[in-house]
DNA sequence: TGTACATCAGTGAACGCGCGTTCACTGATGTAC
DNA sequence: TGTACATCAGTGAACGCGCGTTCACTGATGTAC
């Protein structure tokens, strides 16, 4: 039935398993270069290479062939370290969460009145997502993620929790943000208005959905302008 | 080099072009059914089918292929019509644009009272993509659109006219929804308010991020309650 | 009413691609003695 | 300090899959005369 052979196009069809004992040991076919059998770090290399051809390839490009291509492994390392895509996928995200957690915090931190802290919150928010559209996807459009892992739903969990702790402050009061922990209809209602808002915005501006909003208005305003009068008004009709 | 042929794995390795005098002329290898040989209205089945496995295998199962097998042709049929994927994703979107701004419609002519009408516009925008979810992301996650075809982008700026009519009427004052004209930046940051809530709480609620929340709350609420407390909320702090 | 012919819609085989996964193997590292 | 050996990380070939696209062909429909 002669089965294809992709891999070897070009050259001979069947080499045999034992390599040529003239061959140094140190040129194995990979590139030419100087970098050891072992790689030493690979985890961690491979996770990098995933971001970044996250953020030039988007989701779609993300596989773990391309992963180890842009490691410049063989590219049934990955499989080694994370088992399958899912797995690849799904420590990404968690570091994503760690990423933006951080972020979330660091604006946070950076005002002191209430209201301050929200509009910096949520700038923070949007521009991370700016800055990092494939991994905001990633963490947020839940693809292909396994939530059960205990270093994403970790990560995800604390995200969440900074979340309602925010809307608490900005509300003067405490909302539980731990697990497990009731919510009245009004604090939930205040945490899914906050969180729409600024995801609805994230997107809507991601996937470019407010060009036409923002070709529009007084002289090319940025969309950081927009955000702002967007959260600055109430929501009610100019006369109520 | 014995390329390999997938398509006829089980079958006689060759077989010569010219059928079977004997083999009737109705009956080709297809379901053994009566179907014609020309479908008559392959292209409006071709887009029903495509829905249908949009909405069972998501935008990842949406191909050519899937769509074909799904309607029960050949599967180079569909490239006839649509040219190539993007081609058949832009026309189903645009389909889906339609009922979409049939649905909004509909909502906003069953409310007299400007808030009331503001209310059940956004329950009916929820209600559409609770019932059609991968319809809804097909048309707002533009992955593969071309959004340039005039089927497309027609639908879409026309629903688009129509959030910009709706938040303008529920300002009571008229909001420019056609293409070209220029909004204030208080009127921008009512639309972008608008769908920006609107749309973040439909993603969120579609990609499940808001389960943490409702069963947080008071027994089991919907997300039809969580929908209307939050849009009833001002976002302000209870004492302010 | 019949007949030749152009046009069109749909078919099925084939090609080439990238993917995930498996597997025997290889080469390096660490450990026991 | 040396040596045998287990363990581990990474390799490269191979398999099977589904996909989009192309292409010669087929069968039906419509039109001109």
């Amino acid at each position: 039935m002669a089965r294809n052979a992709r891999e070897n196009k070009a050259g001979p069809p069947a080499r045999p398993r034992t390599r040529s004992a003239a061959k140094p040991a140190a040129r194995r076919g990979r590139a030419a270069d100087n970098s050891p059998y072992h790689h030493g770090a690979l985890h961690d290399a491979l996770l990098k290479a995933a971001e970044r051809v996250l953020e030039r390839d988007g989701l779609g490009g993300l596989t773990l062939r391309a992963v180890a291509r842009e490691a410049g492994v063989s590219h049934a390392a990955p499989t080694h370290h994370f088992g399958d895509l899912t797995g690849l996928l799904s420590e990404l995200a968690a570091i994503g969460f760690r990423m933006f957690n951080a972020a979330m915090v660091a604006a946070n931190n950076s005002e002191t009145h209430p209201l301050m802290k929200g509009m910096a919150s949520a700038k923070a928010y949007v521009a991370f997502a700016q800055a990092h559209p494939g991994m905001y996807g990633l963490m947020f459009r839940n693809e292909r993620l396994d939530m059960t892992r205990p270093s994403l739903h970790e990560a995800a969990s604390a995200s969440f929790a900074g979340l309602a702790r925010g809307v608490g402050a900005s509300r003067q009061e405490k909302i539980p943000g731990e697990e497990l922990e009731a919510l009245s209809l009004d604090q939930a209602a205040a945490i899914a208005r906050a969180w729409s808002l600024v995801h609805g915005f994230t997107m809507l501006l991601l996937d470019g959905r407010l060009k036409d909003i923002l070709h529009r208005m007084p002289e090319g305003t940025a969309p950081d302008r927009l955000l702002e009068a967007m959260l600055r008004s109430t929501g009610r009709p100019p006369g109520g």
